[in-house]
Parts: structure tokens; C-alpha cells; sequence
RNA sequence: GCGAAAGUGGCGGAAUUGGUAGACGCGCCAGAUUUAGGAUCUGGUGGCCAAAGGCCGUGGGGGUUCGAGUCCCCCCUUUCGCACCA
């Protein structure tokens, strides 16, 4: 069939007619009233952008009409769809990308985003672009600080040392993913760790609730895995076979308990630990080193003296900072005391052990412990239980939780991020800045570039860090260290809604409509901090009696990752696609369905460059189809083929379904499916079997269903009110059915008959199908399986 | 090393509770049409055998079953997390 001179489909002009239109109408933005109207809200929300000087990547298209496909599905069944987006426009990356062009960020930073939008908006996203967010605008940054104020006056912030790395040769400060294996990543010298006081959130006070609540909400499997704090459980079950305790080198009861004999090597090896930075420091299979601090303590269980070591595999930042070693049965523990000369004893046999069974690596296999005294014979897992028990009694020490999860360090010693707003004063101490004095306006500096000083660039801005005290004053002076951008972003979901008002972070009554967010996709490379930091926040702001929800995201789901030509795209790579040529040649419906029929949305999918034919067909045979139909007229009014009929009630049952779940490869090829039907052999399409393909196919090409709603004679948006198709559950049933049919489970035919035939007719079809009959010759059937309406199976002997 | 997920045509990927493996699309082949084409349309397309038909086929090897991509055991590979977590 072809298009006969009738209109010819220029994705173009068609995009540029309806982005207009939704712009002019306001169809995807919210006035502050309607924010205000509690019916039959919807939160659609998806992670912000990094606005890059490269313009929106492939990548983030993937991300954003993924959602976006959820967002107008949910608006075609009738919801009120809020879809905001913003920039996440601060942070290192804007830094060194500003220092290595020799731009400032706040000259580089708009114009990013200026670009940004024009590629969102060319996109087709249902974006409202009256509540849109910028994390380095003094307006949202504002309550970024007053976000760090709450805290503060809950006592959930804190000032204390912490350690940074340092490179001796740049002499600055580095971020931790600027360190690559150890090295400065700019110089490749060894980064050193310097001690420096840093503002801390206590998030593992809320290490139990962020665990439990992972059971409540609607999360995928795999994030919500990932989220797991990591508790962990010890071997209390070892404890007879240690024979040596090891502290952290950097335990604060080192120099407590070293001896003087032993004080020069101990303080020189920490000396040496202290240099080496951590990501050397934790390689599993560098050598172990310690040295011996001259000090014995007490092993619980057995009363012997064992001897203190301090040495660099065990962390001060996990745990106690120390451990009893148990060298039998725990390789590191094995390796150390070997290499050192400590005893090492059995105290778990497995099969064909016995006591004195000698050990040549740690064993760690099952087994029943011995050489433990009242213990001896017992199975390690009931052990563990019972010898906390037996510990907890003789009061020496109780059953705890450990979670892996650190106190969050929110201190930058940069320049591009919100200042953090306090004040130091000497008669006052850490003052908070005055909420009435927000924002603290970080000043423009035109040298921001990181100095040796190891502080901040703006410790160098006098004028403007030397302040009076708010409350006594005095001279003081600005805390000149800046926030983590995951501060930014640990609460930008909840400003949406909110951008309207200045007076305060958010209403009470709008933030009850929308949030929590019903609906959050994103990359999985923030299903770990990012998640774990906006729900912490949202706790502690419910907690203050800001907020009256726990969790921010009722629902979470992680988009898969674009690979082409076996790799994901980057530009060292050289194999990153550059989208404003594809969409200019092909259109945004087209690119945006393509990308949606790579794979499965939650899997992602393999990037091919012809690919985009199938899809662009599509859309114009479904556009040629439509035009025939609106162009016959009477003609095409007449009633649907059954068979047509049946198929597409099926189609619309298939993507009703499917679409809400993320499966939009699926629900893509069924409608390509059910066009191909329709078409099938040439015929003509009535209007009846074709017009919900428009609603059907809107959530991935908006912008060519708008346009034949309208050609179809429909007044305003096809995403007004509730157009999504329903289906008849009784004409999705198929009248005939093709059955297999199979001899000792081989297929040798089908038969065709009426749905729900019984298993006599079925059989008498069967044997009179010359090639089942011929398998069944001489043979004896000993039974025959049958299921309804599919299968038929002549177990013969 | 630990943890998780996944291995299906030339390629991306489909397959309710175990029930005709390969939907849909790319690519490829043949044909039609066009002055010619990146275009459009029709038909074909897992491998092997000349074939009605048959045999083999979902990473490899075992098993359960009338019947296994799907369930069980062992192994291999890849990807992604975490990495001296006691």
C-alpha cells in the first residue's frame, strides 16, 4: 500500500506545530491553583541532569523518555501528570571543566543549560517548565542552607577531623573519584591523606530505619539489594582460637597502650600509614604489614594473654577499629599470623578433622567446634547463638548490628557549591547563619582555582568570609568549605512542586498533593548515595515536623545502559551517537521509539544505526494508514473484520498491561504486530480497527498522535481526559485454535478446531492427519496427555 | 575474593503456571515498481539432508518429566555492584 499522493509525513513540522501548541496552552505546566487541587495527582519524576558542555547525550534521552513514557501513559488514564526537570548544575565536574577551559562556572553554567533545554524541549517531554529547578540558582540553593540550618539545630550535623586526600604535587585537594588507584589522576603522584575538621550528617543514626523501610516500598530487587546497609554478623563461634588482637594503626588507644620499647617502630609505621592513601592501603592482595605495640590483653573465652598488634588491614572506619584475630579460621587473620610468627590453633573440625588436624590455609567450611571447652562437639551455626549468649552472661560484651554505612562527610574544600552557612565566632563558636540572612551568596570569585592552603578558594575572598557574629557581634568569620552536590540533590524532588513560593522550602497543603513521588526513574549508578541521601533527608525533615511522609519514592525503577559497538558510549570510546542530527533527519517520535524497541527498558539495549528504519517505518505506514482512513471517509466507517476485531482487542490488552510494568520493547513490536494485520496482504483499514493505535502509540510518539487525533476529526489533545482504549476481556477470545500435536513429545502436526473442543474430538482430528498416523502405525498408545486448546501428546510404547 | 544478574539465529531481542522455540525489528536473499536511488511494496530467511518429510538445535555436562529456554545438581563465560566488612 502506498501513499498515493496523499499528505506526506515531515516529522518536522509536525514536532514544531505541537511543541508550540502544548507551550502556547500550557498543556504540561501547572499553575500554583492547580498545584493546590488534590484530585487524581500524579508525581512523575526523573533524575536531573549534569548539564555538560557536550549537550544531552543519548543516554540521558534513554532515561528521560523512558519516564516520560510512563508520565503521558499515566496522563491517558485520566491522572493530572506532574513531570518537572532541572540541572544539577554544581559540583566538581563543572569545576575542572570551568578550570580546564578557563571559563568561570557561573558564565559556563547558563548557557549548558540553555542548551540543555532547547534539547529537552525538542524531545517531546511533558515537561513544566514553570517548576523547573537549578541547583546553582541562589534561589534553590537558598534552601539548600536551610536544609543544612534544620539539621544542624537537630544536632544531626557535626563538625569533626576527617581525612581528605591530598596531592603533594598538585597540592590540592582531591575528590575521591579524582584518585585512580592511589594516584593523583591529573599527575599520577601518590595522593596522601591530610586531617582536617569536616561537617558530618549523622545518617547511620538512621542506619535501622533506612534498612527496615526497604521492605514497604516498591522498589526493584537489585536497588533495593544495593541499598542493603550491610549488616554483618562476626564469629563469636571462633572466639577460643584467637590468639592476637589487631587494632587500626590510626586506634586512638595506640599510643595508650604502647610500650616504650616498642614506640619508635609503632609510631614510624603509623607515620607510614598515614601517608598511603586508602584505595592502596585496602588492596586484598597487597602483603600484609603490623608491627607489635609491646601491649597483651585478655582473650575472653580462655583468659590467656594474647599479644596486640597494630597493623594496615584493619580499618578504623569500620566496626571498632579493631578485632580478635583468629588466624585458623580467617585467611587475613592465617596470612598475618604466619608471616609473623603468631600460633595459630584449630577450633572448628570439618569431615575428617580432628583436633590437632593441622591447618595449611584458614578454614572456613562447616564443621563442630573443638578446643573450646564447654563448646567442644557443638555445630559452628548453633554455636554462634550460644556463645554470644555464654559471653552476654559472664559480661563480656553483647550481640550488636553493624551497619556498613558511614557518617556522610558534606564538607568540599571547593569553590563551586552552596557555602555552607555558618559563622565562627571566638566567643561563640560555630553560629548558624540567621534563616532570615539566606542565602549565604557564594561570591564570584575570579581565581577558584584549589590552592595548597588545603582549604577552600574561598578562604581567600576576605571580604567576604569576614562577617560579624550574628549573635554576639563580634568579628568573625564564614565557614569557607562548600557542600557535597548530593546535598543538592538529596531534596530537589521535594522543591519542584514548590518553586512558586520564596518565603519558605515548601507548602504543606501542595506537598501533601503531589509527593511522596509515585513514580522515580533513573540510572543505577545512584541507586546506592543518592537514594540513601534523599531518603535520610526526607526522614530527618519528617522527623523535624517538616514533612509527613518516611519515604520520598513509593515507587523506584532503574533504567538498563545504552551499549554500542560493544561498549558504552563515551567520547574516548569514539563511539558516542550525537543526537540532534538523528532527530533532525528522522524526528523525535521516531528516535524516541527506536530507543524505547531497543530492549527491555529496565535491561537497556545495543545501539545499531539501521535500527532506526524499522521504527521510522512504523510510524509512517501508521501515518499513511490513518490518512487513507480519514481520506476514504463513508468508506472506511464500516464494521471491523472479527478476526481484526479479536486482535486488536488483544493488542490493547497486551500494552495496557504491559506499558505500566516498563515493557516497552514488547508493547511496541504488538502494535507493530497488529498494523501488520491490519495491512496484511493490501487491504484497506477501516476507522474502527485502527483509531486507538493513536492513544496507544502516544506515550512514544506524542507528537504524530497529536496530529492525527486531529485529523481525525478530534477537537483538542489526544492526552486530555482519559482517551486511553479499553478492551472487551470476551473479544480477546479466539474461536478457533491450532493444537499440537506430538507423539512421544515430538511435534508430528497441528490440527486446527473450535476453542474448547474436548480431547475425543481433538484425537479424532489428530488420526486422521496422515503424518501423525504414520507415527503412530504399529505402535500402541499407552496414554495420551492433552491440554485444552494447545497440546496433544500419543505417549506410544 | 564476595554478592547480584545474565548467556536463545548473522545481530537486537520474543516466549502466562513446564506445553508448536525464534514474536517484533535490523540485516540478508528473491521479485515488483521507479530514469536512478538511502525510498516503497510482495514473498522468503535457525542449521544440516535433494526432498513429502526427517535429524539437530536456547553456553557445556548430568538429572527430573509424556514433554525443559523455563525446574534440580555440577561446570564455563560475560556484565554489573562491593571490595582486607573481621
Amino acid at each position: 500500500m502506498e501513499n498515493d499522493g496523499r499528505r506526506p509525513y515531515v516529522p518536522g513540522d509536525v514536532e514544531t506545530k505541537w511543541q508550540d501548541r502544548w507551550e502556547a496552552e500550557g498543556t504540561n505546566t501547572f499553575s500554583t491553583e492547580e498545584l493546590r487541587d488534590p484530585r487524581n495527582t500524579y508525581y512523575n519524576l526523573m533524575m536531573f541532569p549534569y548539564p555538560s558542555a557536550e549537550g544531552l547525550h543519548v543516554g540521558n534521552i534513554y532515561a528521560f523518555t523512558g519516564a516520560d513514557v510512563h508520565g503521558r501513559f499515566q496522563r491517558l488514564q485520566g491522572k493530572r501528570v506532574f513531570e518537572p526537570i532541572g540541572f544539577d548544575a554544581f559540583g566538581i565536574h563543572s569545576e575542572n571543566f570551568a578550570l580546564k577551559m578557563g571559563v568561570h562556572p557561573m558564565d559556563l553554567i547558563p548557557s549548558n543549560v540553555a542548551n540543555f533545554t532547547r534539547q529537552l524541549r525538542r524531545i517531546g517531554g511533558m515537561f513544566d517548565w514553570e517548576h523547573t529547578v537549578d541547583t546553582t540558582d541562589p534561589a534553590y540553593y537558598k534552601w539548600t542552607q536551610w536544609v543544612f540550618l534544620q539539621l544542624f539545630k537537630a544536632g544531626l550535623a557535626e563538625r569533626r577531623e576527617g581525612s581528605v586526600n591530598w596531592c603533594p604535587s598538585c597540592k590540592t585537594v582531591l575528590a575521591n573519584e579524582q584518585v585512580i588507584q592511589g594516584l593523583c589522576e591529573r599527575c599520577d603522584t601518590p595522593v596522601e591523606q591530610r586531617v582536617l575538621p569536616q561537617w558530618y550528617f549523622k545518617i547511620t543514626d538512621y542506619a535501622q530505619r533506612l534498612l527496615d523501610n526497604l521492605e514497604e516500598i516498591d522498589w526493584s530487587d537489585t536497588t533495593r539489594k544495593a541499598q542493603q546497609v550491610g549488616v554483618f554478623t562476626t564469629r563469636p563461634d571462633t572466639i577460643f582460637g584467637a590468639t592476637y588482637m589487631v587494632l587500626a594503626p590510626e586506634h586512638p588507644l595506640v599510643p595508650q597502650i604502647t610500650t616504650p620499647q616498642h614506640r619508635d617502630e609503632v609510631e614510624t609505621y603509623q607515620a607510614a600509614m598515614k601517608k598511603m592513601d586508602l584505595v592502596a592501603r585496602q588492596k586484598t592482595d597487597k602483603e600484609k604489614t603490623g608491627v607489635f605495640t609491646g601491649a597483651y590483653c585478655r582473650n575472653p573465652a580462655t583468659g590467656e594473654a594474647i599479644p596486640i598488634w597494630i597493623a594496615d588491614y584493619v580499618l578504623m572506619g569500620y566496626g571498632t577499629g579493631a578485632i580478635m584475630a583468629v588466624p585458623g579460621h580467617d585467611q587475613r587473620d592465617f596470612e598475618f599470623a604466619q608471616k609473623f610468627g603468631l600460633e595459630i590453633v584449630r577450633v572448628v573440625a570439618g569431615p575428617g578433622d580432628d583436633a590437632d588436624t593441622a591447618l595449611e590455609e584458614a578454614y572456613v567450611g562447616p564443621g563442630s567446634l573443638v578446643n573450646s571447652g564447654q563448646f567442644d562437639g557443638m555445630d559452628v551455626e548453633k554455636s554462634k547463638r550460644k556463645i554470644t549468649e555464654w559471653l552476654a552472661e559472664q559480661g563480656l560484651g553483647e550481640p550488636q548490628v553493624n551497619y556498613r554505612l558511614h557518617d556522610w562527610c558534606i564538607s568540599r574544600q571547593r569553590y563551586w557549591g552552596p557555602p555552607i552557612p555558618i559563622i565562627y565566632c571566638d566567643a561563640c563558636g560555630a553560629v548558624p547563619v540567621p534563616e532570615s540572612d539566606l542565602p549565604v551568596v557564594l561570591p564570584r570569585a575570579e581565581d577558584f582555582k584549589p590552592d595548597d592552603s588545603g582549604v577552600s578558594p574561598l578562604a581567600r575572598v576576605e571580604s567576604w568570609y569576614q562577617v560579624d557574629c550574628p549573635e554576639c557581634g563580634a568579628a568573625a568569620r564564614r565557614e569557607t568549605d562548600v557542600s557535597d552536590t548530593f546535598l543538592d540533590s538529596s531534596w530537589y524532588f521535594l522543591r519542584y512542586p514548590n518553586t512558586d513560593l520564596d518565603d519558605r522550602a515548601m507548602d504543606r497543603e501542595i506537598t501533601a498533593n503531589w509527593l511522596p513521588v509515585d513514580c522515580y526513574i533513573g540510572g543505577n549508578e545512584h541507586a546506592v548515595l543518592h537514594l540513601m541521601y534523599a531518603r535520610f533527608i526526607t526522614m530527618a525533615l519528617k522527623d523535624l515536623g517538616h514533612l509527613d511522609f518516611d519515604e520520598p519514592f513509593t515507587r523506584f525503577r532503574a533504567h538498563g545502559l545504552i551499549i554500542r559497538e560493544g561498549a558504552k558510549m563515551s567520547k574516548s570510546k569514539g563511539n558516542v551517537i550525537v543526537p540532534d542530527p538523528i532527530i533532525e533527519e528522522f524526528g523525535a517520535d521516531t528516535f524516541r521509539l527506536y530507543l524505547m524497541f531497543l530492549g527491555p527498558y529496565e535491561e537497556g539495549g545495543d545501539y545499531r544505526d539501521e535500527g532506526i528504519y524499522g521504527p521510522f517505518g512504523f510510524l509512517k505506514r501508521l501515518w499513511d494508514t490513518m490518512h487513507q482512513v480519514v481520506s476514504d471517509g463513508e468508506a472506511a466507517s464500516g464494521a471491523p473484520d472479527p478476526d481484526v476485531e479479536r486482535k486488536l482487542h488483544q493488542t490493547i490488552q497486551q500494552v495496557s498491561e504491559q506499558i505500566p510494568e516498563l515493557g516497552y520493547n514488547t508493547s511496541i513490536a504488538a502494535m507493530m504486530e497488529y498494523l501488520n494485520a491490519v495491512r496484511a496482504g493490501g487491504r484497506m483499514a477501516c476507522r474502527s480497527e485502527v483509531e486507538a493505535l493513536v492513544p496507544m502509540v502516544a506515550p512514544f510518539a506524542p507528537h504524530m498522535a497529536e496530529e492525527l487525533w486531529e485529523a481525525l476529526g478530534h477537537g483538542g489533545s489526544v492526552f486530555d481526559g482519559a482517551n486511553w482504549p479499553s478492551f472487551d476481556p470476551a473479544k480477546t477470545v479466539d474461536e478457533t485454535v491450532t493444537v499440537a500435536v506430538q507423539v512421544n513429545g515430538k511435534v508430528r502436526g497441528t490440527i486446527e478446531g473450535p476453542a474448547g473442543m474436548d480431547q475425543n474430538a481433538a484425537e479424532a482430528l489428530a488420526r486422521a492427519t496422515d503424518n501423525v498416523n504414520r507415527h503412530l502405525e504399529g505402535a500402541s498408545v499407552r496414554r495420551v496427555i492433552w491440554v485444552q486448546d494447545k497440546l496433544l501428546n500419543f505417549v506410544v510404547g
